[in-house]
DNA sequence: TTGAATACCTAACAATCGTTTGTTACGCTA
DNA sequence: TAGCGTAACAAACGATTGTTAGGTATTCAA
């Protein structure tokens, strides 16, 4: 028996089209204009310039700039997440500052080696639009989620000693990790595994010759 | 023979009025401004309206609206350089990890117990604009030159080892310690103090329970 | 009492902002 | 072939931006 009379719609059009493509490449040129300039300094004219196209043409495809920018936001924290998810499976059954060092490295990874994304979140959240704020806030509780669930397992095995608490020593830690998009250059001195190594080992051991 | 014809102007008006006054005034409400809604959020109209004047009659004190910013910054530096020297006078003849506590907690001091302007200079100058950023890096260098001397002292002492250098030692702790104005409360749960210790302890001993 | 300097004002400037409107091609489907 | 959705466009919208020009009180020395 035929189908055809079933109570949905015809099965969604093929759709080859570019939509999706073009959608990528607005929010990949978006991200890399706001990670140089700022939220505020990059027009959404400057924005559809670099995609070759006009500023009325992004609204066919967003509703509006703070769109644009909540999903480049958005972005930068699932490409965390991932390199997170990532570096639990690989470092699993090693010692904790092992599976520590894996996580940093994930870290500063999605700050430098996945696209724009979470190296704009990360320097444009704080003085992001209040509407836009709002809306993030909760998603990236989960990216700290983590951290803290990660954290408490390592302090829980006795393999940590931290003084105060947990969620102290998180903060401190992704401060670390964060200004380093003020200063590193991947291509520079410095590889992103020794930055990583840099921070892991003064984390764990500290400076100390003692 | 009256003067009036003389080639110089006369010798400035005494002048007993509040201009000093007004231009701190000024700087005080547009620090406030920046550091809540950041450099192109804060227009010349609003700072102008803290203030109790109106937009034009910032101009009459300040050049542009760039200046301003940037006598901000420089300011913010000024308050870093004066709590680092205090800082060393206080701890002198103390052990290293005490001048180092010394030195974090005036540093901690100056972006939160000093004025917004130290705040501003870490919250905003990564977006400031490049003709204020070129003017502002010389003296920021200077900031950053006394913590490296600092630094190193410590480690010549053989007090402390750093992995690999002291340069990005550095840029660690002042990624920890700056960070803390996305999140510190310092009528929160913790005291500036305890903050200090944190970033002390976790920098010279690190988090492991050996 | 004059005259200049100070500190503010109102009003306007050109430029640019995010966004909306109305329209044109184009390709798919019926 | 007719009709429709897609993706782009030019043009304009009102609002806001930093900034300037010109005027007006107030103050104070000569």
């Amino acid at each position: 028996m035929a189908r055809t009379l079933d109570i949905r719609k015809t099965p969604i059009s093929p759709q080859p089209s570019n939509q999706e493509a073009v959608r990528t490449r607005i929010l990949d040129q978006a991200a890399h204009l706001f990670l140089t300039n700022g939220y505020a300094e990059t027009t959404v004219r400057r924005i559809a310039g670099a995609v070759g196209i006009k500023a009325a043409s992004i609204y066919h495809h967003f509703g509006s700039k703070d769109e644009v920018f909540e999903s480049i936001l958005t972005r930068g924290i699932e490409v965390m997440v991932e390199s997170f998810d990532n570096a639990r499976s690989t470092s699993k059954g090693l010692t904790a500052k092992e599976r520590l060092r894996f996580h940093i490295r994930a870290h500063l990874g999605s700050l430098f080696e996945h696209g724009p994304y979470t190296a704009v979140h990360v320097s444009s959240f704080h003085f992001a639009p209040p509407i836009v704020k709002q809306q993030i806030v909760p998603i990236r509780d989960g990216y700290e989620a983590l951290w803290t669930s990660l954290l408490n397992e390592l302090n829980a095995k006795d393999q940590m000693s931290m003084p105060t608490s947990v969620a102290l020593h998180r903060l401190i830690l992704f401060g670390a990790m964060n200004s380093s998009i003020e200063w590193f250059d991947p291509n520079g001195d410095y590889s992103l595994d020794s930055l990583a190594n840099a921070i892991t080992d003064q984390f764990w051991e500290g400076v100390s010759s003692k």
